[in-house]
DNA sequence: TCAAAAGTGTTAACCATACACCCATGC
DNA sequence: GCATGGGTGTATGGTTAACACTTTTGA
């Protein structure tokens, strides 16, 4: 048993960071929809998979901690993480009373070398479609983020990570597709996208298989940044 | 000095709840939108006004921590709360290494008797546009509600709870526009929200002031429950 | 010449917005 | 009879959504 050198007045609960790190893999006519999970090396769940996370260091900021955790139990070194909520649920954690912050990102899952250590036995991505049974509450954190990203999605296309320099309205359709999980119509997409102005065409064809060569586009952050429209929805 | 018997193994940071809690008040015709403030009677910031909030019980709900806290500071026994995010910025808080949890309500004002007590030393409604200086990082906590508060509302009529059983619809509107801060057309809002079936006409008349009288409505839940429409607002 | 993906326009339905006049009442 | 707020309808412009055929290439 270890000593406990930190003491304070009042019992605290621990505080964590969950991060659902998304990432698209596959053929482009079959973009699968991945989440970077983690084989837990400590109990509880030991030898269980998991949602990357730990426990939040002192002084140490929300986003911080979640990048930290991230690096260290996989390997990736940066991503764009938002908060999604934070849980709290009496009984999530079998350790005792545990509040966790839940991030949500976007990665290109081939730009980086998986890498598990501290408390990962292991990291990889799965499959959304085949998901193992997860740690703790880790489900329902999951299943949280991914609708916390569709959300985003819809209001503006995030995943411009995703791409390389330049890629074709295709690719860039697939890709939101695959987020999305629901097929689009190619002309209304391609319409909107280009009325957008966030992105615009770049110099050279992708050529490749036996049909048409594709026009490649690249992203224009400056009007990214801007967005042009209002987001309503209800009466007023 | 007193002991500190609660002591683990790694440091802890504390956890709050802080909740912004909207109500509306002022004649119907210049409607106010008003939030529940306390004045702090502890160090920190003793003496300043603060959002009523406080430290989370060991294996306490998050949500049920922010309405204990809620009652206990201003004797306000139960309202429909909505987390915001957490915020935990390292040296937001004096004390050390705080992260909060904010949540936003909205509640009829004078249905309820204020009645400070705890750590605070008086609690009062304030007008939204005339804020005192309010301790720690409570100004931004404040602004964050209420934008969340705002965005919520033009999803959904969120405000019925601030309505008698029956009301007339120049009142739901001179309610939605307090809130929102702009005026909205009287024609286009009727139809709206009467298009959306949450309202149905209820017995009776509102006769007041030498005019037409208004005829009541009640809320109906059960339409309510449902929302009908996409929020759809970007390309897909 | 075929398969496979790229590329392109139009239409109809719906929704948001703007706007002006009559009605019922109390004083 | 007038001041006050209650009540109503329509026209316009923009957005969404549905839909099919031609083009270019490699094999």
């Amino acid at each position: 048993m270890k000593r406990k050198p930190y003491c304070y007045e009042w019992p605290r609960p621990g505080v964590t960071v969950d991060i659902v790190l998304f990432t698209v893999a596959g053929a482009l006519s079959d973009l699968r929809l991945q989440v970077l999970l983690i084989e837990r090396n400590e109990p509880p769940w030991r030898g269980q998979w998991a949602l990357p996370g730990g426990f939040v260091r002192e002084n140490e900021d929300l986003p911080a901690a979640a990048l930290r955790e991230l690096e260290e139990e996989t390997g990736i070194p940066e991503a764009l993480l938002e908060q999604v909520e934070a849980v709290g649920t009496p009984g999530r954690d079998t350790r005792g009373h545990v509040i966790t912050v839940v991030y949500v990102g976007l990665i290109a899952g081939d730009r980086h070398q998986l890498r598990a250590r501290g408390d990962a036995r292991a990291a990889r991505w799965f499959d959304v479609r085949e998901l193992p049974t997860l740690a703790f509450d880790h489900a329902e954190l999951l299943e949280r983020g991914l609708r916390h990203l569709q959300r985003r999605l819809r209001e503006e296309p995030v995943c411009f990570e995703l791409l390389p320099e330049t890629f074709t309205l295709s690719e860039l359709q697939a890709l939101t597709e695959a987020i999305l999980g629901q097929t689009l119509d190619r002309r209304n997409f391609r319409r909107k996208v280009q009325e957008q102005g966030f992105i615009a065409p770049a110099q050279g064809m992708r050529r490749q298989g036996g049909h048409r060569p594709a026009q490649l586009y690249r992203f224009v952050p400056e009007q990214f940044a801007r967005h042009p429209r209002r987001p309503r929805t209800m009466p007023f």
